[in-house]
DNA sequence: CGCCCTGTTGGGGA
DNA sequence: ATCCCCAACAGGGC
């Protein structure tokens, strides 16, 4: 569920509560957490270390500890994570322990999320060149940057965005806020936008990842923040989820349909369905 | 009760 | 470059 607003979310909540402690303990009951490396090999490359800082790229959440240790967790679907967790919650899949006598549980049903230690900085680098593009809340995220990369790419304007080598962070939902915002319908191919178009996108992306920032992740039905606390307003989202339901600009019912292999939501009226390229003449 | 489908993600193989 | 399937589980519709 947590797309970058809410990982930055958790990243907000949790910073100062674990910036400046030591880690005392790391318990990984779920092998898969951490493939291919073992729980124990995490544990110890972690434990008696102090968290300098927790800081995010894209949608992962990574922890600068001492020495240039670095563990990088992505909650994927489903994983939590709960700040002084009660006794009995189910999926518990590792447990934290920091040396001011607080805990930290990740909790998972899908058991999706991952963990992974990284040393040094450079191959910090090097885990983040291979999987993610931009970030679209930094100053780089520029229009010129945009279409760079939209530039020669033959994919649907939703699979371009879903790409994190393209642009990091963008997941399922805000994708579909976006291009509705930037009046693009889902299946345009990317390298068919106007200049103008991708000018909107890049203003749309920004403007939908600020606003589920601004309502701290709340957006999203399924999402906990840190302290269990489920957030209060649901369906805060313009179509993504509101298949019938009318579009807030023009009316019409929101369509759904699948792009990219994901469940796509979309106003036809004010996101024009791309007229069918006739085949090259042989 | 059981079967089938869907899903907020990313990696790997075709 | 691009598309499809899969990981593992819960919940809803029929």
């Amino acid at each position: 569920m947590p797309e970058l607003p809410e990982v930055e979310t958790i990243r907000r909540q949790l910073a100062p509560r674990v910036q400046g402690r030591v880690l005392e303990a790391l318990e990984v009951s779920d092998p898969r957490w951490c493939w291919p490396l073992a729980g124990t090999e995490i544990a110890a490359a972690v434990t008696g270390r102090r968290v300098q800082r927790l800081g995010r790229r894209g949608k992962y959440l990574v922890w600068e500890l001492d020495d240039e240790v670095f563990l990088i967790i992505h909650l994927r679907m489903t994983g939590t994570l709960l700040y002084d967790p009660p006794e009995a919650v189910g999926h518990a899949r590792v447990r934290f322990t920091l040396a001011d006598g607080h805990s930290l549980l990740f909790v998972d049903p899908r058991r999706f999320g991952t963990g992974q230690l990284v040393l040094g900085g450079e191959a910090l680098d090097t885990f983040f060149a291979g999987r993610l593009g931009i970030e679209p809340l930094e100053p780089g995220f520029t229009p010129a940057h945009l279409r760079a990369l939209a530039r020669g790419c033959r994919s649907p304007a939703k699979a371009f965005l879903l790409d994190q080598r393209r642009i990091a962070g963008v997941g399922n939902i805000y994708a579909d806020e976006a291009l509705f915002r930037a009046r693009i319908h889902p299946l345009r191919p990317a390298n068919r936008l106007t200049s103008p178009q991708l000018d909107a996108l890049r203003d749309a992306v920004i403007v939908s990842l600020q606003a589920g920032i601004d309502a701290n992740g709340a957006t999203i039905d399924d999402f906990r923040d840190l302290d269990g606390a489920r957030g209060s307003f649901q369906n805060e989202f313009l179509v993504h989820r509101r298949e019938g339901e009318p579009c807030p600009v023009c009316g019409s019912a929101v369509r759904k349909m699948v792009v990219a292999g994901r469940g796509t939501y979309v106003c036809e009226t004010c996101q024009p369905r791309p007229r069918l390229r006739r085949p090259a003449a042989r």
